[in-house]
DNA sequence: GAAGATCATCCAATTTAGTGATAGTGTTCA
DNA sequence: TGAACACTATCACTAAATTGGATGATCTTC
């Protein structure tokens, strides 16, 4: 069996000019180096020296046997380099569990320095809705958690600080029969109409049910972009949270609704760490980092709070 | 300093369940294997493993060190394999001397197959010309040598065996003067007009001057092919091998000479390889593929002969 | 709760890596 | 052409690493 001290010395003798100089560049007496030699030969049944001349110098099979080592070797730096980060504080890996109802989009310029930067800790998000949420906080227990304040239960090691507001509105399309109601639309009204919902993404727990009004007939898409096209498609009515929406409102595809009451719907956002085990260094600046990113939860425009008699 | 034994101890018992299952796969008492991954952990100043359940397991650091760790230990079976070739009988590289004047193609079929495949030897193919091969048979020793047999001094440890014959036609272009003289043209009046040679690629030695006639003008040219360029442009005559200009004859481009006399050069080709030391098994399957190769020197066309008064 | 596993640790025995000294051989230079 | 010097393999010996078996604490299973 080769070991990795043979390469280094088959090393410092391609290097070095003969076994004696190997022995100085390596710190060590020219028997043990000698010895070394002698022995990896005998491990690989090569002949990886010529002896023939005043000065040992590589076989071309040594030649190439060194090639090779020479990779082994560097990988070898790598993974010890790799260990000085892990000691250093680094962790293996942190898992950040984000709420779908939050766009995505903001937190990507935050994570992505991390992924190409070769960074030693591997960084896992998982998207995940109502229920999913709570159940992967529950079970997984990820460093970190980007969600609604209120709507889940942060049981266990978590520290929560508040971010933001994430404003849901009400919405059709603009030839939709909502759309022409003259406001504000009474909730007998909305019953009326086809609820479209997001689907919860758990799959052990029961599901969380959010902010259902009774409707006759409820349709379920799996994510928010979905129900977006949903939506556009004058399936029916849902609230949405603006940043979704701001455009289509803008194009005159969609129209937010005035209702009689519940018109808007604000949830404080939190970024909530794990605080036991503590977070690694990738994680605390991830949290730093997270806590302090401008337009993450972009707010709704004036003039989209107006149409709904707000501000 | 980490160790190849303890990564290998490390990817047991990722693969087992548990230190004392490692053991046994390994083969060794399981105090040896605590041994060995308390050592490792010190050597890299990181946690690999979690004790607090029943059956140690890794942590997610000791995961990201194995994964690191399973390549340098696939690149140690590739530096084993590799030895256990150079045992076999493999020799670490095969250098193959090349005359220019032979047609490059016919041996390509020969050698790619052991380029492709994953050959521990390496082939090195070196193309001289003239005294370049003699310099170049005489300094390197090259395990296999394919060139003209009366040509250069095969001294040292070689053998020879002839595999062809190669024949070298005077040409012009067809729009040069030459092609119009009526045949058979005298030394005299080839004398007065430019004498396209190929340039001796030897480094040291003086030059071979083969085929020289004494014309009042000569032109140098790197290679053949290169001054096939020349008779094109009708820059002057040159003796060429055949196969290079069947072509150009065919297509009217070039025209062969006859000649009061010495209108036909006839080379015998050889090929010779080392006997001291002794070719490894990759110089012995080589030299079986050439000798056999069918093609490698492909005979004239008894059209192009006849055009020059011979068959 | 008893029987059986698992794992870290201790100890003694063995193996391995390392050292300096030495001998044989090749190189350098007066 | 020697004499001085440099290079390498080998030997005897020491220090260090590795190993296997035994032990005890802890955990699982039934």
């Amino acid at each position: 069996m080769v070991t990795l001290e043979q390469l280094r010395v088959l090393q410092a003798l391609d290097k070095a000019a003969g076994v004696s100089q190997a022995a100085e560049q390596l710190h060590k007496a020219q028997s043990a180096v000698s010895y070394t030699l002698k022995t990896m030969e005998d491990a690989l049944g090569v002949t990886l020296l010529d002896r023939s001349s005043y000065r040992a110098r590589l076989t071309p099979a040594g030649r190439a046997v060194l090639k090779k080592g020479q990779q082994i070797l560097a990988l070898t730096e790598e993974l010890e380099g790799l260990a000085a980060e892990f000691r250093g504080g680094c962790e293996a890996r942190v898992d950040i569990l984000l709420d779908g109802i939050l766009p995505v989009r903001g937190v990507m310029p935050v994570l992505t320095p991390f992924v190409e930067r070769r960074s030693p800790t591997q960084i896992k998000l998982r998207v995940e809705l109502l229920g999913g949420v709570a159940e992967a906080l529950e079970r997984d227990q990820p460093d970190l958690v980007l969600a609604p304040l209120e709507l889940y239960a942060y049981e266990g090691p978590y520290e929560k600080q508040r971010i933001g507001e994430l404003v849901l509105l009400p919405v059709v399309a603009t030839d939709h029969p909502l759309a022409r109601f003259t406001p504000p639309v009474p909730l007998t009204e909305l019953r009326r109409h086809i609820h479209l919902v997001v689907s919860d993404s758990s799959r052990h727990k029961p599901p969380i049910d959010a902010g259902l009004i009774g409707t006759e007939l409820v349709w379920h898409f799996p994510d928010f972009h979905s129900r977006l096209e949903g939506l556009r498609a004058a399936l029916g009515f849902a609230w949405m949270p603006t940043y979704l929406i701001e455009d289509d409102v803008r194009a005159g595809k969609l129209v937010p609704l005035r209702l009689e009451r519940h018109t808007v719907q604000r949830h404080d956002v939190g970024l909530a760490h794990r605080t036991s085990p503590p977070l690694g260094r990738t994680g605390r600046q991830l949290l730093e980092l997270l806590s302090q990113q401008k337009g993450l939860l972009p707010a709704p425009t004036a003039e989209l709070l107006r149409l709904v008699g707000e501000g």
